[in-house]
DNA sequence: TAGTACCA
DNA sequence: CATC
C-alpha cells in the first residue's frame, strides 16, 4: 500500500444513480449556455484531448497566448459563466470542510481517447480550500502522486457518482487521468466521462466573513 | 510542463 | 523529452 497524503479523500458512490441523472441534467443546462471548447496549451497551442467549459463566477481557461488562468467570461461566447448548480453547491458544503462557497466549477468531457497528464491545480490564489471533483459516465483510471512530480503514485478506478477530494496536505498533489474505459456506464448516451471540479479561486472577500 | 514518450 |  502506497503512502497517501492526509486530506486526500475518496468517496465512492457518493451520488446514487437517480442523483447522477439529476446532476447530469443540471450539467446539460450549463453546457447549453456555455458550450464546450477546446483548451490549448500555453505557448505551443497544442490542443488538449479533453473539451471543457465552466460554471461559477470564475472559469479555468487556457490558450496559446495567455496560458492558464481564471476569467469571468466564456472564451468563445464572451458571456459570463452560468451559476454553479444547486446539487454541486450542496456537495461542496457537505464535503469541503471550508466555510465559503466555491467560485469555479470546471467541466471536463473525456471521450474514449482523452487523457490528462499529471499536473497540480495551482492557478488558484487560495490553497486553503480543497478541490472537490465528481465523476459521471465512463470509469477512468485516476492517478495521484505527491507534491512533486517524482515519487510514487496511487491509481484509482473512478466510477460514475464517485467524489474525490484533494485537500489539506494533498491540495497540491499531482494527479491526472491515464485512461477512460469505454462502455462502463450507460449514464451518457454517447459514452465518455464528465468530470466536475469545484474550486475556490480567491481568498474570501470581507463581505463573506461574518464575525 | 493540465503536452508527449516510455516503462513496469 | 524540447520547449517556453
Amino acid at each position: 500500500m502506497t503512502e497517501m497524503l492526509p486530506g486526500i479523500r475518496y468517496l465512492p458512490a457518493y451520488f446514487s444513480a437517480d442523483e447522477q441523472k439529476a446532476l447530469l441534467e443540471e450539467v446539460r443546462a450549463v453546457v447549453a449556455q456555455a458550450p464546450l471548447f477546446v483548451p490549448r496549451m500555453p505557448r505551443t497551442g497544442k490542443p488538449m484531448s479533453v473539451r471543457m467549459t465552466n460554471c461559477g463566477a470564475l472559469g479555468w481557461v487556457t490558450d496559446q497566448e495567455r496560458g492558464y488562468r481564471y476569467q469571468p467570461i466564456h472564451p468563445v461566447t464572451g458571456k459570463p459563466w452560468p451559476p454553479i448548480p444547486p446539487m454541486l453547491l450542496d456537495l461542496w458544503r457537505a464535503v469541503a470542510d471550508y466555510p465559503f462557497d466555491p467560485e469555479a466549477c470546471l467541466i471536463n468531457y473525456y471521450d474514449a481517447e482523452a487523457k490528462m497528464g499529471l499536473h497540480q491545480d495551482r492557478d488558484e490564489q487560495d490553497f486553503d480550500a480543497p478541490v472537490v471533483s465528481v465523476s459521471l459516465g465512463d470509469t477512468c483510471r485516476f492517478r495521484v502522486g505527491g507534491k512533486t512530480r517524482q515519487g510514487p503514485t496511487v491509481s484509482y478506478k473512478l466510477q460514475s457518482g464517485d467524489v474525490f477530494v484533494l485537500g489539506g496536505e494533498g491540495r497540491l498533489a499531482f494527479h491526472g487521468v491515464d485512461r477512460i474505459y469505454p462502455g462502463t456506464s450507460t449514464l451518457l448516451k454517447n459514452g465518455g466521462r464528465i468530470n466536475l471540479t469545484l474550486r475556490r479561486v480567491t481568498p474570501p472577500r470581507a463581505s463573506e466573513i461574518i464575525t
